[in-house]
RNA sequence: CGGGGUGUAGCGCAGUUUGGUAGCGCGCUUGGUUUGGGACCAAGAUGUCGGGAGUUCGAAUCUCUUCACCCCGACCA
């Protein structure tokens, strides 16, 4: 590709409208442009990176035994109408009408597609398990969107949805597609993404990850033990800790005494057995002898296995007397799965220091409601995780508290899907069951803006050589000169018949200008032919991140550029 | 949806207080001089001053209204 014929504009300026760097310098390179808030274009450099996205994680899904399949775009309401979403999803689901009036909705994720697409197929459990994904635009029409491509109403998504006829199954495969997430990411230059414990949110289930890549302009807040593995998205304990603030004063100190609570006690702090027809279950965990109180709503039941995952730790039905020590407890319960919401720590002498979590499994009463209908607040000014904080799982002061931009997530569906479209199968003993799903998703330009946002300078992107618009950016300084042109032009036409993806700048413009554009463009190698060079015999191959800086022997230039790709 | 801010050439901005010919820098076009980190000289093109209504002899400027965008919050498979 020859430089002066790329279409986009790159200029020097920051525009001011642009808060992040991510989002400066891909309008600065004419990687992208506006089209209307939320929604861009792509110029060739951004595609040709979000290509290179997209083949690494075609290459890692197939290598899990993904089929890529292609949902529409266009749904008729109907079909959201099975799951329930259509009424239940707010107005980031679009919906319009067609010519004749029937109504229709834009894709903004596929659970409803998948389980359509499947679900004649899948009649007998020896179909399973299997796994299919997209690649392929959703449109949310999302109240803010922001900072150029990493919060967007119009954008390329890699959606996954796996099948399974056992919790186990889809747990081994969850575990699988955790391990092909991370070579993903570590495969697009961003090693450093980390996974955490995360809220549900609308997609129902129980079990969900999110993979962030830690930088200051995320939007998420995630707590990190140092002392050990627990990682933590903090969305519900914010919620909590401002709706303990409207709290009235006195109530506060009557919590604020740390002692040993009895079971009597914290019930009647809630009101909630008599008031809300809540049980208590308690339990006690295993490794320190804390004891933990579960208020369950109505008649739902605990999920042993998922609390344990939740917590982190092991915990055994337990017994309380009067003067137990109730050391930790939950409120809980709501929604489908039987999660709980918040936790709390009597034992601890210092109020600020308390562990939460939130697990939404029911969009239509979340945590947050429920923590409402309990009325006595008072227990949420515990659903504290802070800086400096207790870890929930290690019980250390270790917790510190990071942004993050979420570049993908897991989720354990369960039956939701299946349950609520009538997907099912017959199992080995013959009964119909219903298949326990997964989902996985991994936004492509908002991985394309991270990876600008963690790897940039002052000058432009610097990108990893795997997703990198080009891997060589040749400059003729002085094209003008016969020597100059002839030999870069010859090195041009060398290195495309190898193979190799070169930009070829053959401008007659100042280097500062050529240079600069490189810069913007951030191809990792640039390699210099100029009057200078040539008069040594030499040309110069810089590295975009700086790390490599030499000159070769004109003679042995392609071969050498070939074994830096 | 609430709070704050901004709309003037492709981009960055001045001009608005106090109404009086539409400006500057970059970019763009032409010619020339330059040439290793965004060069210089000369000539030139580009504006519904976000839109609408009003006040006025006269509105980028004052009034009303509307739209768009940015930031904070709410919200967010």
């Amino acid at each position: 590709m020859k430089l002066d014929k790329l279409v986009g504009e790159r200029f020097k300026e920051r525009p001011s409208d642009c808060m992040v760097d991510s989002h400066a310098l891909m309008v600065r390179g004419g990687y992208m442009k506006y089209v209307a808030n939320g929604i861009f274009s792509q110029y060739m450099p951004l595609k040709r990176i979000t290509r290179k996205i997209e083949q690494i994680i075609r290459e890692e899904m197939d290598a899990i035994d993904g089929q890529e399949v292609l949902f529409p775009v266009v749904m008729p309401a109907t079909l959201w109408q099975e799951s329930g979403r259509y009424e239940s999803i707010g107005k980031e689901l679009v919906r319009f009408a067609d010519r004749s009036g029937s109504p229709l909705v834009l894709g903004m994720t596929h659970e409803e597609a998948a389980v359509q697409l499947v679900r004649e197929y899948a009649q007998s459990y020896q179909k399973y398990p299997f796994m299919i994904y997209q690649i392929q635009t959703k449109f949310r029409d999302e109240a803010r969107p922001k900072s150029g491509l990493i919060r967007v109403r119009e954008f390329t998504m890699k959606d996954a949805y796996s099948f399974h006829t056992s919790q186990e199954d889809l747990e081994q495969y969850y575990d699988k597609c955790h391990k092909a997430y991370e070579r993903i990411f570590a495969r697009a230059g961003i090693p450093e993404v980390v996974s955490v414990a995360s809220d549900s949110g609308m997609m129902g289930g129980s079990i969900s990850h999110e993979f962030m890549l830690l930088t200051d302009i995320g939007e998420d807040s995630i707590a990190i033990c140092s002392e050990c593995d627990y990682r933590a998205n903090m969305e519900a304990a914010e919620n909590i800790i401002d709706y303990v603030r409207t709290m009235p004063s006195e109530d506060l100190k009557k919590v604020h005494t740390p002692s040993q609570r009895t079971i009597e006690e914290v019930c009647s702090y809630l009101g909630a057995e008599p008031k809300n027809s809540c049980k208590a279950v308690v339990y006690q965990r295993n490794i320190d002898d804390k004891y933990i109180v579960l208020f369950l709503r109505g008649d739902l039941e605990v999920n042993e296995t998922k609390l344990t995952n939740y917590l982190g730790f092991d915990i055994h039905p337990a017994t309380i007397t009067e003067d137990s020590p109730i050391v930790a407890g939950f409120i809980g319960p709501m929604g489908l799965e039987g999660d709980m919401m918040v936790l709390y720590d009597h034992s601890l002498k210092d109020m600020n220091n308390l562990v939460c979590g939130a697990n939404e499994t029911d969009y239509h009463y979340t945590g947050l409601d429920m923590a409402r209908d309990v009325k006595n607040a008072e227990y949420h000014d515990f659903a504290k995780i802070q800086q400096g904080g207790i870890c929930p799982k290690c019980g250390k002061h270790s917790i510190t508290v990071s942004r993050g931009i979420e570049v993908g997530n897991i989720f354990q569906l369960g039956v939701k899907y299946s349950k609520a479209m009538n997907m099912t199968y017959i199992d080995s003993e013959g009964n119909s069951q219903y298949p326990i799903m997964g989902c996985y998703g991994i936004g492509v330009g908002r991985l394309a803006a991270a990876v600008c946002e963690v790897h940039h300078d002052d000058y432009g992107p610097i990108w990893p050589k795997a997703i990198a618009p080009w891997q060589v950016h040749l400059c003729a300084v002085r094209s003008d000169n016969e020597e100059v042109k002839n030999f870069a032009n010859n090195l041009y036409e060398q290195l495309l018949a190898k193979g190799v993806e070169v930009i070829y700048d053959d401008r007659n413009v100042s280097a500062g200008i050529m240079f600069s554009d490189a810069d913007l463009l951030g191809v990792p190698y640039r390699v210099i032919v100029s009057p200078r060079n040539l008069g040594q015999n030499v040309v110069e191959i810089v590295s975009r991140d700086k790390t490599l800086k030499t000159t070769v022997p004109m003679g042995s230039a392609l071969d050498e550029i070939l074994k830096l790709i």
